[in-house]
DNA sequence: TGTACATCAGTGAACGCGCGTTCACTGATGTAC
DNA sequence: TGTACATCAGTGAACGCGCGTTCACTGATGTAC
């Protein structure tokens, strides 16, 4: 081994980490290979060094954004579950999230090109939205509610949907009153309305 | 005049049926002009008879799919407003309507590809997610829910969010749960538990 | 009624461009002696 | 400690392909006489 060991690995995490916002930004269809490569400080050659090809790393990408997903609802879930849930809904329906959907929810960010992607993409997405939607079902069960995993995906539902509607409203106004009217909407279903203000 | 004066009208119309299913299909940056073309029964060089660019296709068709999903809503809306409701969530989270992003709801189907479109696009979109936003409002209003521009967008959220997590998921078994998961909350939310069942 | 003609919707070859992928090469690195 | 060397991550030119767009042309049509 002429290089540090490690090497090869810290490179393939460059270009998986500029892809995984790459894609969720421009789309994985409008992502192009020697882009990516370039905003990880590579150029498009080396590319098969690492992938054997563009859809390998799309799915890679994306198993790497759930996973960062995953940890955006365990550093919340750290706190009370009530907390945790109400802390969640404020971070996932925020218009920090709305303008930033390269660093957010891969559902939110991907959704309508799923059903274009290959299989093996779409498996990872799948595994990695079925860990979230578990996650969440977990407190709602521990706070009394009935049919956990039900409400767990309606929640969900409307998470990706409301972050949505905010993005495809030009008019900052209406994209903070969809995103409001949400988070309003899942307090109350959900019984949080009486938590103290966060100051975060 | 040479031709029928609806001649030209006529064709502009089976390429813009063409494109909002396709565009809905596979994504506004995967259709391609000639293929759109030739689904309505033409050669690629006469596309630029009708439009002056690809960009403009994408939002004229965005403009048509939102005037058939309205026309989906007033169809249930010929109904009284609990059974309109009930009628038009049971159509939305469907198997059927998974299964056809091409003929279903627009903001189901290019959501994630919306932020990546032109403006042009952009507007058209908006102003016909606003549309489906308000027509849904009235009937929760008259059934006396307040807040009912509040309770619409939330509403439209879950639809959207619901069909969004049905089509991200392979397994047809998990894709209905989810389905079911948000028309049962829905229909409860909405207080429209006690209908009788729709023979439809 | 019959014929020559002007119109214009539609045709299809051609263009430049960006993309995914390949491949012969480079040069920085740690090792063997 | 110093030097020759083998390795291999990364380079960059080149490829074939599909796409959006252009444009000179065709031929079916209704009209003028």
């Amino acid at each position: 081994m002429r290089y540090d060991p490690d090497h090869k690995q810290q490179t393939r995490d460059r270009v998986l980490r500029a892809a995984a916002r790459a894609i969720r930004d421009d789309g994985p269809h409008r992502v192009a290979v020697a882009g990516v490569m370039r905003e990880a400080g590579l150029t498009h050659g080396g590319f098969y060094a690492h992938f054997r090809s563009k859809g390998e790393l799309v799915a890679a990408a994306i198993t790497r954004m759930f996973d960062d997903a995953f940890r955006t609802w365990q550093r919340c879930s750290e706190q009370p579950d009530a907390r945790a849930l109400a802390d969640y809904i404020g971070l996932y329906l925020s218009m920090a999230h709305r303008d930033a959907p390269g660093k957010g929810c891969p559902i939110a960010a991907l959704s309508s090109d799923l059903p274009r992607l290959e299989p093996e993409s779409r498996d990872a997405f799948a595994a990695g939205a079925r860990r979230l939607a578990d996650a969440l079902a977990q407190p709602l069960g521990r706070l009394g509610h009935e049919d956990a995993d039900v409400l767990a995906s309606s929640v969900l539902a409307e998470l990706v949907g409301a972050i949505t509607l905010a993005r495809c409203e030009p008019s900052r106004t209406r994209a903070i009153a969809h995103l409001d009217a949400s988070r309003m909407q899942l307090l109350r279903r959900l019984d949080l309305n009486d938590l103290p203000e966060n100051p975060a």
